[in-house]
DNA sequence: TTTTGAGTTGTTCGA
DNA sequence: GTCGAACAACTCAAA
């Protein structure tokens, strides 16, 4: 009987997943299997909120194996050792996975893939996770691209429409002695439960995410390319952490994207946020140096201000006085996730206000982001620092009070996550500092008691943060 | 090699 | 209130 190991990484589902498909197709037996090795991940181990949607990803992969008659082997890393371990116990003769691109996975994956074939193994990795992987996409000579619309341009012509593969309709049995650790024994889930606000936010698992791309499809598209800007309305896909962890592929998204031609103008917007997220991995693959150091040289001794521990947890458990920068710190700290436009928001208060390293902000969303991913964080950040690929001009600092009465008209986004401010009207409610101190009194907010006050004046620090990086070395 | 056009997401100021 | 210009040159990509 020939044997094939189906090594589940960040590939949490059956359907469009090539290594699972070509393991049914050439073996009568496969074994899938997935190896807890977060010690493996270098500086960028899981955080809480990726532990958490981890362990419900889990139990919901091994349900759909279930349901199609086999199951889910969890092991403990290292990898190598369990690999090979599981290929004792059951023989296999082949080692099949789809592939990852972040530094500390491409080295131990390679070293893996020889290490095993050097054992007489046949190992195969297959591309689940990108529509076009990061060294198809390159301009003349094989050069990675640094903007990102040549770098579109180039994905457009070569074309976006592989169809996703088909889901098996069943899968051959494992041997009921074949040994499993218990989910719980990976500790994955926070023992103070700070988890509620995830629980009803988000439901883990391949059939949620395709669930959630209809509703996407049926109820926000036509409206996407306006409605995603909007903190407050449902207009966002919501599948970034599905994304992440792989329990919906992005061609499964094309495909049902481009159903819809009668909303061509929202599918086109959409199409192009999951090439962002192409074009994250294709930096990080490129420049594997970025998660920690600026792509732009230039910014290696920029004057940041040392992040001061009190501001930094005021900006964190959003207390910084600035009601769009709380709310967006809330409802990530609450949910596990935050809306696009008040990441930028948040992020650009952090890094050009308070001058605070970028780092500090990439690590702290790395432990609180459901959805939290190193291509994308680490393109965000440095976009917004002003050190990345593409990045935000230097003079591009985000006004948090404009970016309030502009996206979040109503304030109903601040006063559903900052409710201390909920009875402020309109204008004032994102900037209740400016507010005439009667009408605080008459809602019954005491700046500097019932909300704080602003940490830093939007103005001045503005203008300092402009002199600063007006004194960067033109080269290096 | 040289040249040319272009470059996610903004703010402020002055007319 | 609305509009255009300034912000600052530089690098990227392609011809």
């Amino acid at each position: 009987m020939t044997t094939t190991i189906l090594w589940f990484r960040r590939d949490l589902r059956l359907a469009d997943n090539p290594a699972l498909l070509k393991a049914l197709q050439t073996a009568e037996r496969v074994v899938p299997l997935f190896i807890f090795a977060p010690e493996e991940e270098a500086g960028w181990k899981p955080g809480a909120a990726s532990r958490w949607w981890l362990r419900h990803s889990l139990a919901a992969l091994d349900e759909s194996l279930r349901q199609a008659g086999s199951r889910l082997l969890i092991r403990r890393g290292p990898s190598l050792d369990a690999l090979r371990q599981v290929g004792l116990e059951t023989g296999a003769g082949q080692i099949y996975w789809n592939r990852l691109y972040e530094p500390a996975a491409v080295a131990r994956d390679q070293a893996i893939k020889h290490a095993l074939r050097a054992d007489g193994l046949r190992v195969e990795s297959f591309n689940s996770a990108l529509l076009r992987e990061p060294w198809q996409v390159t301009r003349g000579k094989g050069e990675p691209y640094k903007v990102f619309t040549p770098y579109w341009n180039t994905l457009r012509r070569q074309g976006l429409s592989e169809p996703p593969l088909p889901a098996p309709a069943a899968l051959p049995p494992l041997p009921p002695a074949l040994h499993s650790l218990s989910l719980d024994s990976l500790a994955l889930l926070p023992t103070i439960p700070w988890d509620g606000g995830l629980r009803q936010a988000w439901r883990p698992g391949e059939s949620a995410a395709m669930a959630r791309l209809e509703a996407f499809i049926g109820e926000a598209l036509t409206g996407y390319a306006q409605d995603r800007d909007r903190p407050g309305h449902p207009g966002t896909s919501g599948l970034s952490p599905h994304l992440h962890f792989g329990e919906i592929g992005p061609r499964q998204i094309v495909q049902a994207l481009q159903a819809r031609e009668e909303q061509a103008g929202g599918a086109e917007c959409h199409l192009r946020q999951l090439a962002w997220r192409e074009f994250a991995h294709h930096l990080l693959f490129h420049f594997p140096h970025t998660p920690e150091s600026p792509l732009d040289r230039r910014f290696q001794h920029f004057p940041w201000n040392e992040a001061d521990h009190d501001t930094l947890r005021a900006w964190q458990q959003g207390r910084t006085g600035i009601p769009l920068v709380d709310a967006g710190m809330r409802e990530l700290w609450q949910t596990g996730w935050m809306h696009n436009r008040v990441r930028m928001v948040a992020a650009s208060f952090l890094v050009k206000n308070l001058r605070v390293h970028w780092l500090e902000g990439a690590r702290w969303f790395w432990d609180t982001l459901v959805d939290a991913n190193l291509a994308n964080n680490t393109l965000g950040w440095q976009w917004v620092a002003g050190c990345g690929a593409d990045a935000a001009p230097y003079f591009r600092v985000f006004n948090p009070v404009l970016q309030g009465e502009r996206f979040d008209p109503s304030g109903d986004y601040v006063r559903r996550w900052v409710p201390e401010l909920a009875r402020l009207p309109c204008p004032a409610i994102h900037q209740p500092w400016a507010a005439p101190a009667a009408l605080l009194e008459s809602v019954g907010v005491r700046l500097g008691v019932d909300y704080p006050k602003p940490v830093a004046d939007l103005k001045t620090s503005r203008e300092q943060a402009l002199a600063a990086y007006r004194g960067l070395p033109k080269t290096v």
